[in-house]
DNA sequence: ATGTCC
C-alpha cells in the first residue's frame, strides 16, 4: 500500500512499488483526487490509464455527485452462476456450435423480465439480454482449484462444476444516461444536495438495476442454447455512484472499474488465457475505499493490439488459447482489441490482494468457452 | 463503453 498523499484528500494506491503502474494511470488519478468534494480516492490493483480517469479507482466524495466517473457503463459488473452442465461431459466444440442467436433481440418479454429486477419499463427492449462489445464477455468456466472447500460449499458449488461468467452492463441505456449528463455538470460534478444530483441517482440506479437484469438474461440465453440452468452465486458492479454513510454523514463514493467489496464474495476476471479468481473480501476494506480491482487491467490501448500481434499469431490462435479455450468473436477488430496479450496478469493482482489483506482466493476459474460476438466486424477500423 | 459513423 502506498500512500500518495496524506489527508485532505487522501491518496492510497493499493500496490506494492508505484513502478506497477503507468505514469499516466497515476497523474489520472492525482487528477481525480483534486476534483472538488473528493476525502479519500483509491487506485487498485489493476489501475490502468482510461479516458481522462483512471480505469481501476473509487473516490469517496461530500457533497458532490460525478455522472462522467461511472462514466458510459453504469452499472457494469460480473455475474457467476452454477450451471448444470456436467463436468464429465464436457464438449467444447459441440457446445461452440450451439451458442446463437445472443446477438439478436430476445425473443421473451423483456418488459417482464426488467420488472423481475425492480425495472419498470412500458417497451420492449431489445438490448436487453445482449453482452455487448469491448471487454464485455459470457465465459463458461471449470472450477479448477478450491481453496476454501467450506465456502464453496456455502455458495452453492461443487468442486468441478461448470459456471458462468458474464461480464457485461447497461448497454444503450447507461450510455444514453452518461450522455444526457455529459454535457451539462457531468465533468464538474452535480452538488450532492441539488434536485439534478438526485434525478441523476434516480436513473442511475435504474441503469444499475437494468445491468444486474442484463447479466442474469445473458446467461438464460446462454445455458438455453446448452439446454442448461443456472443459478446465480454472485454479481458485483464495478461502475457505479453509491451513497454511503460514515460515522453519521453522508458520502458519494464513485467507482470506476472498482468491484464493490461490501457484497460478499465475486469474481475477478483474468484475460480470456488466464485463470478467473472467486474472491472473498476481507477486513473494513476502509483504506481502498470499499472497492476491489475488477480484472486484471489492460496493459496495451485498444486499437494497438492488432499491430503487435498480427506478425506474431494467427487468428486460429486467437481462437484457441493456451489453456485449451475456444474463444467466439467473429468481429476481426475486437479479437485483437481483447487478446490475452492486451491485459496484464491476474496473478499478480492477486499477490497484491493477499500481501495487503484485503481478499482471500476461495475458488480458481479456468475459461472454456468464450462468447464475445457472432456479428462480424465493425466498420472504420 | 455505445440499437456508435455511412
Amino acid at each position: 500500500m502506498i500512500i500518495l498523499n496524506e489527508a485532505s484528500p487522501r491518496v492510497v494506491l493499493c500496490v506494492s512499488s508505484k513502478e506497477q503502474v503507468e505514469g499516466e494511470a497515476l497523474a489520472q488519478l492525482m487528477s481525480g483526487a483534486g476534483l472538488p468534494g473528493v476525502v479519500h480516492a483509491a487506485g487498485l490493483a489493476d489501475i490502468h490509464p482510461g479516458m481522462g480517469l483512471p480505469v481501476g479507482a473509487a473516490y469517496l466524495m461530500e457533497n458532490m455527485v460525478y455522472p462522467h466517473i461511472p462514466g458510459t457503463d453504469a452499472g457494469c459488473g460480473v455475474g457467476l452462476w452454477r450451471t448444470s452442465l456436467k463436468p464429465g461431459k464436457i464438449n467444447l466444440d459441440r457446445w461452440s456450435k450451439k451458442l446463437n442467436g445472443l446477438d439478436d433481440p430476445w425473443d421473451g418479454d423483456t418488459v417482464e423480465w426488467l420488472a423481475e429486477f425492480g425495472v419498470e419499463a412500458s417497451e420492449p427492449d431489445p438490448g436487453l439480454g445482449t453482452i455487448g462489445g469491448g471487454n464485455h464477455f459470457a465465459e463458461l468456466q471449470q472450477i479448477d482449484q478450491v481453496f476454501d472447500a467450506d465456502r464453496v460449499k456455502d455458495l452453492g458449488l461443487k468442486k468441478r462444476d461448470v459456471v458462468l461468467l458474464v461480464h457485461t452492463g447497461s448497454r444503450g441505456l447507461g450510455s444514453a444516461l452518461f450522455w444526457e449528463y455529459a454535457n451539462e455538470g457531468g465533468a464538474q460534478g452535480l452538488p450532492g444536495d441539488s434536485g439534478q444530483a438526485r434525478e441523476f441517482m434516480e436513473k442511475h440506479a435504474r441503469a444499475l438495476d437494468w445491468g444486474r437484469a442484463n447479466r442474469a438474461l445473458v446467461a438464460r440465453r446462454f445455458l438455453s442454447c446448452l439446454s442448461a440452468k443456472e443459478s446465480l452465486v454472485a454479481d458485483v458492479c464495478h461502475n457505479s455512484v453509491e451513497k454511503v454513510d460514515l460515522s453519521s454523514k453522508e458520502f458519494f463514493l464513485h467507482r470506476k472499474g472498482a468491484a464493490d467489496a461490501t457484497q460478499g464474495p465475486f469474481v475477478i476476471p483474468g484475460s480470456r488465457d488466464a485463470f478467473s479468481y472467486l474472491v472473498e473480501p476481507l477486513g473494513d476494506q476502509r483504506e481502498n475505499a470499499f472497492s476491489l480491482p475488477h480484472g486484471a487491467g489492460r496493459k496495451w490501448p485498444r486499437g494497438h493490439c492488432k499491430a503487435r500481434l498480427s506478425s506474431k499469431y494467427g487468428k486460429s490462435d486467437m481462437t484457441h488459447t493456451k489453456l485449451g479455450g475456444r474463444v467466439i468473436c467473429h468481429d476481426s477488430a475486437l479479437l485483437w482489441d481483447e487478446a490475452p496479450q492486451a491485459y496484464k496478469d491476474i496473478e499478480k493482482v492477486m499477490q497484491e490482494l493477499e500481501k495487503h489483506d484485503m481478499a482471500r482466493p476461495v475458488a480458481r476459474l479456468r475459461p472454456l468457452i468464450t462468447y464475445k460476438t457472432r456479428t462480424k466486424n465493425r466498420q472504420g477500423r
